[in-house]
RNA sequence: GCCGAUGUGGUGGAAUUGGUAGACACGCACGCUUGAGGGGCGUGUGGCGCAAGCUGUGCCGGUUCGACUCCGGCCAUCGGCACCA
C-alpha cells in the first residue's frame, strides 16, 4: 500500500472500474426491492456550479447507501435542455442554441463523471431531443381532445422597442433588459392547461405526502389557496352584470364601492368616451405582469363614472378601476369594504370614499374603523335584518338570501390559476397545433408527430423566435379539411419538459410515452432538489402524474414518495452568482483536491436542508481528514482480521469497541433515516480521533483496530466512494465496496454496565455521578443526595421536590 | 405586499422526544518536530473573573422543576410569487 494518498490517481482508476463493470447499470428485477433515487436534472448552462455538486452528492450518498441495503437502485441523470439562456447565448455569440446546448451537455457530463456519481448513464436523456419531446406533444394532443387544454388571452411583458415578449426575469425595474425602454402589458392568445380541474385533488393529495417537508406542503396548500365564499352580482346600468367573489359575505352591507381591473371589459368601455380614464388605463399597462410588482406598487385608481346596484340594498355604489385588482384572479372585480379590509381601507382613505362599519367585536367593545380597518370576524351591525348575527351565521344567511334573489351563491374558489404553457420563444417544444381558418385549432395527428423544431437557425438577424419568420416551418395544411393552414409557432413552457422526465427515465427508449417499466420503478422513492422548486415545478409534476395516470400510463396518484429540499450554496452570505463575482468553480477544486474531498466538504459543512456557507479553509480540512484516514489504514494494514472475544477484553478495549459500534449505529441512522450527513461524518471523525490515540499492540487490540478500519471504510463509502474503494481493496477484499452490504452493529458490544448522570439543583448543573445502568429511581436519588458537591450546594436549604429522568439526570428543587 | 423558512462562540455548525449549550470542523494561541519554510503531532480556546462563581442560543414577554427547543409579540436575513430554471 502506498504511504501517501493520491486522490487523482485513485479516482481515475476507480471510475474506470465502475464504468467497465457497469456497476450502476440497472434493469427491472421483480424479486428485488427497488429504490428510485432522483436529483433534479440540471439545465446545461455550461459548467457545473456548487449547487449541482451539493444536490448530486446528496443523491449519490442516498443511492449508494440504499444499494448497500441490497436494493435495486435506479439513479439516472439527464438534461433540462430547453430554455432561455441558450437563446441569449445564441444572440451574443451567433451560434445556434442546439449546438451550444449539446456542447455544454458534453462538458458537464464529463464533470459529473469526474465527481464519481453512480448514475446509470444508459438512461441519459435531453429534453431537446425529438424522441423525448414528441411524447409530450402526443400527450398535449390527447389532452386537447379531452378539453383539458384551451386557448384564451392573457397578459405578457411586451417591449415596444424590440417588439418582443419578455420573461419576467428580463424586466428590470419595469424596463427591458436589452434596450432599457419601458415595458408594457399586452394581451395575447395563449394555451392553458386546466390544472384547476385538479385543484381539489392536488390539495387533498398533500395529506398523503407524509415524507415531504411540512414547509413544502404548506406552501403548496397556500399556493392552491382553496377558499369558501360567495359569488354575487352587482347590476350596472346598461352593462352585463358585474360578478365579484368574496370570502367575507358577512361584510356585504359595508360595501361602499366596487373595483375592477384595468383589463376588465367594463373599464375599457367606460374609457371609450373618457380620455382621462383612457390615460389611466394606459398608465396601468406600464407595469410588468409579475405579482410581486403588482402587490408592492402604489395603489392607484380612478372612478369610471359608472354606478353598480347593491344586490341587497339596491343602493348605488361607484365602480372604480384599481391597478391592484388582478384580472386573472376570480372575475377581475372585487367588492370593497373599507371598514373591514386593510387594502380597501387604504384605497378609500386615499380617494375619500366612505367607510361603513358593519362588524363589531364579539366581546361587545367599541372599535373605530375610521383610522384602521377591523378585519376580524365578529357580530353584524348596520346590516338591517342581519344585525346581531355572528360572521359565521351571516355568511350562511346572506348567501341564502342572495340565492333566493338569484343574485349569488356559495362557491369554492382557488387562488391557483390555470397553467399558461405558451411561450413566444424558439428554443422549446413546438406546440402541436395547426390553426385553420375553416376548422379552427386542430391537433396535429399522431402519425405526424413529432413536430420537429428546426435546429439550423440564424439568430444574427432576428430578435425573438426565428421560426416565427420561417414559412417552411409554419406553412402547412389542415389535417381536417386539407386546406391551407398555419402551425402554432409558440413553444411550451420549459416546466412542461421537467414535469414528466422522472417517468421517462424508467424507459428512455420506449416507442410510446411510457411502458411497463414505469410501473416497476415509479413512484420515485427519493427526490432531491432546491427549495426554490417547492411550489411551481413540484406542483406541475404532481399535476402531470395525475394526467398520465388518467391516460393509463402510470399507477398511483403521486410521483415523489419522499422529498428532500436542499438549501443553497452561499459565499459571503449571498448566493453564488457571476454578477456578484463570488463563484467557486468545482472544477478547480476537483483538480486540486480530488472529487472525494469536494464531496466530503459539501456533505460535512451543513445539513442538506440548510443553506451552506462556502469556506475554502473547510475544504482544506476535508482533505486533511482523508489523509488522516489513509494514514490510519496504512499504519494498521498488517493487522489481520481476527475473531474478537468480547468477554476477554479489558475495560479500555471494551470501551473502544463500544465506541466503534456506537458510531456505526449513529452513522446508519444519520444516513439512512435522518439524512444528516454532517453529523454522520462528525461521528466518524470522533472515532478516528480516538483510534489515532490508541496504542494497543495486543492481539485483541489489533483485532479491534482491524474491525474498526473495515467498518469505517464501509461507513464512509457512500460519501467518499473512491478512496474507500481503494482502501477496501488494500484490506484484501475482492468485490467492490459499492456492492458490499451495509454492516450491522454488534449489540453485545453496545452494552453498558454504568452510566453517567448529571445532577441539577434548581435546573442548574452542579455535579455528575456514575451509577449502575440498571439503577432504579430511588437508588439514583439516594446516590445524588450523597454526592459531596451536592451536599455543599443544598446545605441549609430544604429539598422540595426531586425529579429523576432515568438515564439522564436528577433535578433537586430546593428553597 | 402575500406565502414559507432561518437567526447559537471569531467562522461553518452540534444538541434526534422539553433534560449537561457549543459535539465535529475551521480559525487563532502556545508547545514539540525541522537548518528554515511547509507539513505533521500535542495542548488550550463562548464572555466576565486570580478563583469560587456569574453569565450566555436575534429582541421583549409567557408556560415549566427545567426552554436553543413550546406559546404570544417584534426585529433582521434568505427563498418563492405563476414567462429564470
Amino acid at each position: 500500500m502506498q504511504k501517501e494518498y493520491h486522490p487523482q490517481e485513485i479516482e481515475t482508476k476507480v471510475q474506470k472500474i465502475w464504468e467497465t463493470q457497469g456497476t450502476f447499470r440497472v434493469v427491472e428485477e421483480a424479486d428485488k426491492e427497488k429504490f428510485y433515487c432522483l436529483a433534479m436534472f440540471p439545465y446545461p448552462s455550461g459548467r457545473l456550479h456548487m449547487g449541482h455538486v451539493r444536490n448530486y452528492s446528496i443523491g449519490d450518498v442516498i443511492s449508494r447507501y440504499q444499494k448497500m441495503q441490497g436494493k435495486n437502485v435506479l439513479q439516472p441523470m439527464g438534461w433540462d435542455a430547453f430554455g432561455l439562456p441558450a437563446e441569449n447565448a445564441a444572440m451574443k455569440n451567433k451560434v445556434a442554441p442546439a449546438g451550444w446546448t449539446y456542447s455544454n451537455i458534453d462538458y458537464m457530463r464529463d464533470q459529473l463523471k469526474q465527481l464519481g456519481f453512480g448514475y446509470d448513464w444508459d438512461r441519459e436523456l435531453a429534453t431537446c431531443q425529438p424522441q423525448y419531446y414528441r411524447w409530450e406533444q402526443w400527450l398535449f394532443t390527447r389532452l386537447f381532445k379531452k378539453d383539458l387544454v384551451y386557448k384564451k388571452t392573457a397578459a405578457v411583458n411586451w417591449c415596444p422597442h424590440d417588439k418582443t415578449v419578455l420573461a419576467n426575469e428580463q424586466v428590470i425595474d419595469g424596463k427591458c433588459w436589452r434596450c432599457d425602454n419601458s415595458v408594457e402589458r399586452r394581451e395575447i392568445a395563449q394555451w392553458f392547461m386546466r390544472i384547476t380541474d385538479y385543484a381539489e385533488e392536488l390539495l387533498s393529495g398533500l395529506d398523503q405526502l407524509d415524507e415531504w417537508p411540512e414547509m413544502v406542503r404548506t406552501m403548496q396548500r397556500n399556493w392552491i389557496g382553496r377558499s369558501e365564499g360567495v359569488e354575487l352580482q352587482f347590476e350596472v346600468e346598461g352593462e352585463a352584470t358585474l360578478t365579484v367573489y368574496t370570502t367575507r359575505p358577512d361584510t356585504l352591507m359595508g360595501v361602499t364601492y366596487v373595483a375592477v381591473a384595468a383589463e376588465h371589459a367594463l373599464a375599457k368601455k367606460a374609457a371609450a368616451d373618457n380620455p382621462e380614464l383612457q390615460a389611466f388605463l394606459e398608465e396601468c399597462k406600464h407595469s410588468g405582469v409579475a405579482e410581486a410588482d403588482m402587490a408592492t406598487m402604489e395603489k392607484k385608481g380612478m372612478d369610471t363614472g359608472q354606478m353598480a346596484r347593491h344586490p341587497l340594498t339596491g343602493e348605488q355604489v361607484p365602480v372604480w378601476v384599481a391597478n391592484f385588482v388582478l384580472a386573472e384572479y376570480g372575475s377581475g372585480a372585487v367588492m370593497s369594504v373599507p371598514a373591514h379590509d386593510v387594502r380597501d381601507h387604504a384605497f378609500a382613505k386615499t380617494y375619500g370614499l366612505p367607510i361603513k362599519a358593519v362588524i363589531a367585536p364579539v366581546d361587545g367593545s367599541e372599535v373605530s374603523t375610521q383610522e384602521q380597518a377591523f378585519v376580524e370576524k365578529g357580530v353584524l351591525k348596520n346590516s338591517g335584518e342581519f344585525d346581531g348575527l355572528t360572521s359565521q351565521q351571516a355568511f350562511d344567511a346572506i348567501a341564502e338570501k342572495l340565492q333566493s334573489m338569484d343574485k349569488g351563491e356559495k362557491q369554492v374558489n382557488f387562488r391557483l390559476r390555470d397553467w399558461g404553457v405558451s411561450r413566444q420563444r424558439y428554443w422549446g417544444t413546438p406546440i402541436p397545433i395547426i390553426n385553420c381558418e375553416q376548422c379552427g385549432a386542430v391537433a396535429v395527428p399522431e402519425a405526424q408527430l413529432p413536430v420537429l423544431l428546426p435546429e439550423d437557425v440564424d439568430f444574427s438577424e432576428v430578435i425573438g423566435s426565428p421560426i416565427k419568420q420561417m414559412p417552411a416551418f409554419y406553412e402547412t395544411t389542415c389535417p381536417t379539411c386539407g386546406g391551407k393552414a398555419e402551425r402554432e409557432t409558440d413553444t411550451f413552457d420549459t416546466f412542461f419538459e421537467s414535469s414528466w422526465y422522472y417517468a421517462r427515465f424508467t424507459c428512455p427508449d420506449a416507442e410510446q410515452m411510457l411502458d411497463e417499466r414505469a410501473r416497476y420503478w415509479l413512484p420515485v422513492d427519493q427526490y432531491i432538489g432546491g427549495v426554490e422548486h417547492a411550489v411551481l415545478h413540484l406542483l406541475y409534476a404532481r399535476f402531470f402524474h395525475k394526467l398520465m395516470r388518467d391516460e393509463g400510463l402510470v399507477d398511483g396518484d403521486e410521483p415523489f414518495k419522499r422529498l428532500l429540499t436542499q438549501g443553497m450554496v452561499l459565499k459571503d452570505g449571498s448566493k453564488m452568482s457571476k454578477s456578484k463575482g463570488n463563484t467557486v468553480d468545482p472544477q478547480d477544486l476537483i483538480k486540486a483536491y480530488g472529487a472525494d474531498t469536494v464531496r466530503l466538504f459539501t456533505m460535512f459543512a451543513a445539513p442538506p436542508e440548510q443553506s451552506l456557507e462556502w469556506a475554502d479553509s473547510g475544504v482544506e480540512g476535508a482533505s486533511r481528514f482523508l489523509q488522516r484516514l489513509w494514514k490510519l489504514v496504512e499504519e494498521n494494514i498488517s493487522s489481520q482480521s481476527l475473531p474478537i472475544d468480547g468477554a476477554a477484553l479489558n475495560a479500555e478495549q471494551k470501551e473502544l469497541r463500544r465506541k466503534v459500534h456506537e458510531t456505526l449505529r449513529k452513522v446508519s441512522d444519520d444516513i439512512g433515516r435522518r439524512y444528516t450527513f454532517n453529523t454522520a461524518i462528525a461521528a466518524v471523525m470522533e472515532l478516528i480521533n480516538e483510534l489515532a490515540k490508541c496504542r494497543d499492540d495486543s492481539k485483541q487490540g489489533r483485532a479491534i483496530m482491524r474491525e474498526a478500519i473495515e467498518l469505517i471504510t464501509l461507513m464512509l463509502s457512500p460519501i467518499v466512494p473512491h478512496i474507500t474503494q481503494q482502501l477496501w481493496q488494500e484490506l484484501g477484499h475482492e468485490g467492490l465496496v459499492a456492492e458490499a452490504r451495509w454492516p450491522m452493529p454488534d449489540e453485545s458490544a453496545l452494552v453498558r454496565d454504568e452510566i453517567e448522570m448529571i445532577i441539577q439543583v434548581n435546573g442548574k448543573l452542579r455535579s455528575k455521578i456514575t451509577v449502575p445502568a440498571n439503577a432504579d429511581k430511588a437508588t439514583v436519588e439516594v446516590l445524588a443526595l450523597q454526592d459531596e458537591k451536592i451536599i455543599g450546594n443544598i446545605e441549609g436549604k430544604s429539598v422540595r421536590k426531586v425529579i429523576v429522568v432515568p438515564g439522564r439526570l436528577v433535578n433537586l428543587v430546593v428553597a
